[in-house]
DNA sequence: GTGGTCTAGACCACT
DNA sequence: GTGGTCTAGACCACA
């Protein structure tokens, strides 16, 4: 699935919890998907159950996925017609943070939206 | 200078070392300026100075700031020529994330673009 | 009959437990109605039959409903004259607990009263 | 502050939220008040550090206290201005489900209605 | 001192 | 089998 970093700054349980919305978000797994299951997921990454627990509750809670007891986690579909202003906003002021700090290390802000577009997958040259 | 948020998720430490992240970035503080001393930032914000210190060191770390001992604390020069390509791919690696996130979200990739460029305070095109 | 939301944080059982009690106490279901036999639920809802199976078992228990042998499940006939004094005492406790909370969110002693009062589809004073 | 019964239904867990809940919608604890730390509540309730904190974060998630690492946990400000709707939803639905209960077991709308309106403290008669 | 993370391992209810 | 709760106890960063 993913690997853990136990040398990273963030926490094992933000590494499961992002690692998870990467995948999610980069189309790796899909809604309806079923993840693998608490203990699965324990034993595969070495890392308590608990820890993993915890994640799933959170992606639970942000509506990344569902998990149903007895049954499995599974991800939930796609948030549809309205984009959801409040979490808009928070990643809005992130965003931000990050692009100024790439600004001020020496980017261009064309080359800042640059890097940003070839992220997320479009040419901002040809058919823009 | 800025204020602290005892609600917030974040540490009083981190609010510090953002909270001035932020003021270099977006130009209210210029190379040479000085910045308070711990114990007035400690005074004003009503924070515990052993946090401002740290605070401080770690700005020092990562190249933000300087700090002559008995003359007080500076904000570093620009990094200008040099864009450090270490942090700027680890930047990249987040902008990314989050971008990719707000896509999810239900944003068209032109509205992500806008909200960056908007962030950073440039017009995409001409004047659109 | 009613649906089964895997999302929801209410467990299956629990959710087949309260959507009986939601269809008796609104009057869809009455004192004497037949309810569907374990097995046809089972496969309407594509739930595990033991899921069912313990669910009526609670319901049977707590009176809304009695089976009997060979023969099906039927509603329970209202407990009429004598309003089980001790499940009343716990509704009104837990009844307690929610309206203060409206109340603590904003809402005026009258604004939760007019909420309630919709609730159980009665007009307040004449025809408000 | 409160007491755990290990033999009703609610979870430990359940129990300490809504316990504080139940506390701050009552006013004995104010906005701004502190609440004992995670380790004295522990020691108080011989109940597991990890169950509480547990709770904290969950009344800090839903904005009924904050925590700040180091500092301690407050009680949150009463929310102003715009009650939650969807809060508000929620608790509307609760009601009402529990409300049905009420009259099925054999109360009269009006007798519903007298409760809650006792349960937080307004009298529906004299000034209504 | 504070909140927060993580592990180890038991136990429970639900499917 | 599944998710979820709880305990016991170590450890960390922050104030």
């Amino acid at each position: 699935m993913f690997e853990i970093n136990l040398k990273s700054r963030k926490s094992i349980f933000e590494q499961i919890v992002d690692g998870f919305k990467e995948l999610i978000v980069s189309g790796v797994l899909k809604p309806g998907d079923r993840i693998p299951s608490v203990r699965d997921l324990s034993s595969q990454l070495t890392v308590n159950p608990n820890t993993i627990q915890k994640a799933y509750r959170q992606l639970d809670q942000e509506g990344w996925i569902y998990s149903a007891s007895g049954l499995g986690s599974y991800v939930a579909e796609r948030p549809e017609v309205t984009p959801d202003e409040g979490k808009l906003a928070e990643l809005t002021v992130q965003i931000t943070s990050i692009a100024k700090q790439m600004e001020y290390l020496g980017l261009s802000r064309e080359d800042v939206l640059k890097r940003v577009a070839e992220a997320i997958g479009e040419r901002r040259d040809s058919d823009d």
